[in-house]
DNA sequence: TGATCCCGCCAACGT
DNA sequence: ACGTTGGCGGGATCA
């Protein structure tokens, strides 16, 4: 023993980081540890450390840094070390390694050291993750824990196998504001109090009993997971890419996050997080063991975010003892801003793409997700949206004129907006040719209103679908292809132009568990959700949404929103399962595209029945690629939301029926089946519609015509519109005209009938169920509608839009929301509940 | 001792 | 087949 060993230590040492570095040290030594300076706070050292980094190496540092790291490090190590041997004395060895000095909180804050919290726009800083393990000499595996907490945090981005881009905290306000809506609405606050009392009663009797409990289990169940929230600037490549299965770690983490932002006294015991963490998988019984490793999780969770100083420890002493909990200590999160909205992608897939790509790949892709798992290609079309469309953005950024106006607004973005909105509808309609006016008048209705309002819409589409069977969720009405897009013009989303600052994420469901709901759609994924999101996401101010709605909605509101109901596209109505209504559907679909992808969808449908998945929420930021540094991220946003265009679904319809395979779960608010409307449950998820609040008005008026533009592109592809007509944007998620609808009953792509009344009544129906109703309701005429077109890029776009039709993905969302069943419950949503809302919980 | 959490096996995925 | 990711949990350290 002694022989080969030494202490453990050193040998770790070996590789541990920083004494390695140093050719000549040796430490043998070893003290424990000398103990840092301060007492008081634990991160001392590595506080220290990082000082001395970052001294030593300016953030920047590129390139050089790497070997130069190492030296720096070292050099700091030693430092430290002195430090820590003033006080023991002994000189210097202690240094080794001991276990804290490999940390992974001082790991990551060596890692942190290299770069630069906020990275200025314009260049790009990727990181490697080879790299970065040899020069902090680590083995990868760290690394992959430290990336994947800031993934979560949208602080890097996946773009390619060993490789991400590093965008720093600029994103962070976003993301912590996406991650707030989301807790709200999944209930973390009620969730929490559950889990204190239950121990309270705990102690009672001790004894015995575990019993009871019963209210726990829907406790904790309730709250579905989500995925993980995105922003819009990113998503895609982060999910895209590595569409491993779950995520669990960046899941976890944002969740994690959300639990501090939702709390009042922001402090978290890790016990309690645990617990939730483990309620949304299956509670119910703590496995002793499963319970352990989720502490051991967020132990790895809260050292990286320590670092980052988001959190810091901290003991509560409860009756029981003391028990380890952290603080929030990281910026608060206004609620704010604009609107946000979430979007939920139900999109039981992750969205699959493959690439890194480029910005302007990004884009693409965000508009045009490719849905799972594998990866489909953008169809061609497809691709010159994006592709104009980012012309477009550079246009805007060279030149800020925008046609439109607007301005206002707070984003800078919003006069981006305009003019890709207009590209896409153009190069909508040019694959298209819809044709009529009217339809466009609908649209341009739509947009209008969406814009104004901001809406949200809604969406609504849930699709139940069938597991299995599925088909292609796809609805028939959609089946349009759109032109060029490969996808489904059924689905299509839409998207909206967010609101500037407002965080617009998205929400995704994973496709694996999804169960939930909705499918996505299998082209896209997108959905936005308005609220929704499945669980509600609520609230959040909105206020625009409140104003739009505002009767009486409110908080829920916003969930709500008119926008969805606007947005329904879908059509179909599927009632019950959808399984089997999918796969009847495809085949009136008809276009092979759209079936193919579809079937992608099929899978998601299947899945996407049943539940939630868990998600990751990625804020939508920027989508872009950044462009160009000017733009800040909001702009970029703005500018991405101008893809999206909104569109609001007036369907709404959707679902129809009740699924019985469903489960009740999602839906649930939806239900409304309007007549025509209806949206497939599957179909439905496409729908979704809704608007954001975000958008001010200044976007809006900007936006118009692209949202329009979009809108009835999407619209038109998705069959609801004829191919001529056009809505207005703004109207989109409010009124669209009525006539224009689409509604889809029967999927068909002519059949949508306009009946605007009915539509129009539907949709109040489907608000009321939503939750909505009333406010958005009023809010919107009748007539409504519209469809959207298709949108492109889902996610992202978030906020505004959504994308309609096809759009598993929108009954994604809604699915998931209503799966949540549980979950959510109440506040927010409309959906979960189905039945009940509020369970309550 | 209980709180932390490093380490690395090994499976899921990609290529 | 092999490389990349990353779930997971044993068991070493720390406090």
């Amino acid at each position: 023993r002694s022989i080969m060993k030494t202490p453990l230590k050193q040998a770790a040492t070996s590789h541990s980081v920083l004494t390695e570095i140093q050719p000549d040290r040796q430490p043998l030594t070893t003290p424990p540890k000398p103990k840092e300076i301060l007492p008081a706070d634990p991160w001392t050292p590595t506080s220290n450390l990082k000082m001395l980094i970052s001294a030593a190496s300016p953030e920047i540092r590129s390139r050089e840094q790497r070997k130069e790291l190492s030296n720096n490090t070292s050099e700091v190590l030693q430092a430290k070390h002195c430090l820590q041997e003033h006080l023991s004395g002994d000189e210097y060895e202690k240094s080794h390694p001991s276990r804290k000095e490999k940390s992974l909180g001082l790991l990551c804050h060596k890692f942190l050291a290299r770069y630069p919290d906020y990275p200025s726009p314009a260049e790009n800083i990727y990181i490697c993750l080879d790299e970065v393990s040899e020069e902090l000499n680590v083995e990868r595996r760290r690394i992959y824990d430290i990336v994947n907490v800031l993934e979560s945090l949208h602080m890097v981005s996946r773009l390619a196998k060993n490789r991400y881009a590093w965008h720093g905290r600029h994103n962070l306000s976003k993301t912590l504001q996406a991650l707030k809506k989301v807790g709200e609405e999944n209930k973390y606050t009620q969730q929490i109090q559950m889990i204190k009392k239950r121990e309270y009663e705990y102690e009672f009797d001790l004894d015995g009993e575990k019993n009871e409990e019963t209210p726990r289990s829907f406790s904790l169940n309730e709250h579905s997971e989500m995925s993980f929230v995105e922003l819009p600037g990113m998503e895609f490549r982060a999910a895209s890419v590595n569409s491993r299965k779950d995520k669990s770690l960046r899941v976890m983490s944002q969740k994690f996050v959300m639990l501090f932002l939702v709390s009042t006294p922001q402090i978290v015991s890790l016990e309690v997080a645990a617990k939730i963490l483990i309620g949304e998988d299956q509670l119910e019984d703590l496995d002793k063991s499963k319970f352990k490793t989720k502490i051991r999780r967020l132990y790895d969770i809260a050292n990286v975010l320590s670092s980052l100083e988001l959190i810091k420890k901290v003991h509560v002493t409860e009756e029981r003892g003391r028990k380890p909990a952290f603080k929030w200590t990281g910026p608060e999160v206004l609620p704010n801003i604009q609107d946000t909205k979430l979007e939920t992608i139900s999109t039981t897939c992750p969205p699959p793409v493959s690439e890194p790509i480029t910005s302007r790949e990004q884009c693409s892709k965000n508009l045009f997700p490719s849905r799972g798992k594998q990866n489909f290609t953008r169809h061609p079309s497809l691709i010159k949206l994006v592709k104009s469309i980012e012309n477009d953005r550079r246009k805007i950024q060279s030149a800020p004129t925008s046609p439109i106006k607007i301005s206002v607004g707070t984003d800078q973005n919003l006069s981006a907006f305009p003019s890709k909105m207009a590209q896409i509808p153009a190069i909508a309609k040019q694959q298209l040719e819809g044709q009529s006016k009217k339809e466009k008048e609908l649209k341009m209705k739509l947009s209008r209103s969406a814009l104004e309002c901001d809406l949200s819409l809604p969406e609504v589409a849930p699709k139940p679908d069938p597991p299995g069977t599925a088909a292609p969720p796809q609805q028939p009405a959609v089946s349009q292809p759109l032109a060029g897009c490969p996808s489904h013009g059924a689905v299509s989303p839409v998207m909206l132009p967010h609101p500037p600052s407002g965080v617009s994420y998205a929400i995704y469901l994973h496709p694996s568990q999804a169960h939930t709901v909705t499918t996505y759609s299998p082209s896209f994924m997108l959905q936005p959700l308005p609220c929704a999101n499945v669980t509600g996401i609520r609230s959040v101010n909105s206020k625009a949404l409140n104003k739009i709605t505002t009767e009486e909605g409110d908080s829920q509101i916003a969930t709500d929103d008119p926008t969805k109901s606007l947005t329904a596209k879908g059509q179909t109505v599927k009632s019950e399962t959808s399984s089997q209504q999918c796969l009847k559907r495809p085949q009136a679909l008809q276009e092979n595209s759209l079936i193919k992808r579809y079937r992608c969808d099929e899978e998601n449908c299947d899945i996407s029945l049943t539940f939630f998945p868990s998600g990751y929420l990625i804020p939508l930021t920027q989508c872009t690629h950044g462009n160009k540094a000017g733009f800040s991220d909001k702009e970029q946003a703005g500018i991405c939301s101008l893809q999206h265009t909104t569109y609001s679904s007036p369907i709404a319809g959707v679902i129809p029926v009740t699924a019985p395979e469903l489960k009740a779960v999602n839906f649930p608010a939806f239900h409304i089946t309007p007549l025509n409307i209806m949206l497939s449950p599957t179909s439905i998820a496409a729908a979704p519609v809704l608007s954001t609040p975000c958008f001010n008005s200044s976007n809006t008026s900007s936006a118009e015509n692209p949202n329009s533009s979009v809108l009835n592109f999407t619209l038109q592809h998705i069959g609801l519109i004829p191919a001529g007509v056009q809505v207005p944007a703004n109207h989109v998620l409010q009124h669209v005209p009525a006539s224009s609808q689409p509604e889809s009953a029967g999927h068909s792509s002519e059949n949508m009938n306009l009946q605007d009344e009915k539509v129009s009544k539907n949709r109040l129906q489907i608000l009321d169920r939503g939750r909505l109703s009333g406010e958005w309701t009023s809010a919107i005429p009748s007539e409504q509608l519209s469809v959207p077109k298709e949108p492109q890029e889902p996610q992202r776009v978030t906020e505004n839009f959504f994308r309609t039709p096809g759009g598993p993905n929108t009954v994604s969302s809604l699915s998931a929301n209503s799966d949540g069943t549980n979950r959510t419950s109440q506040g927010t949503l409309y959906i979960p509940q189905r039945k009940l809302e509020v369970s309550e919980d």
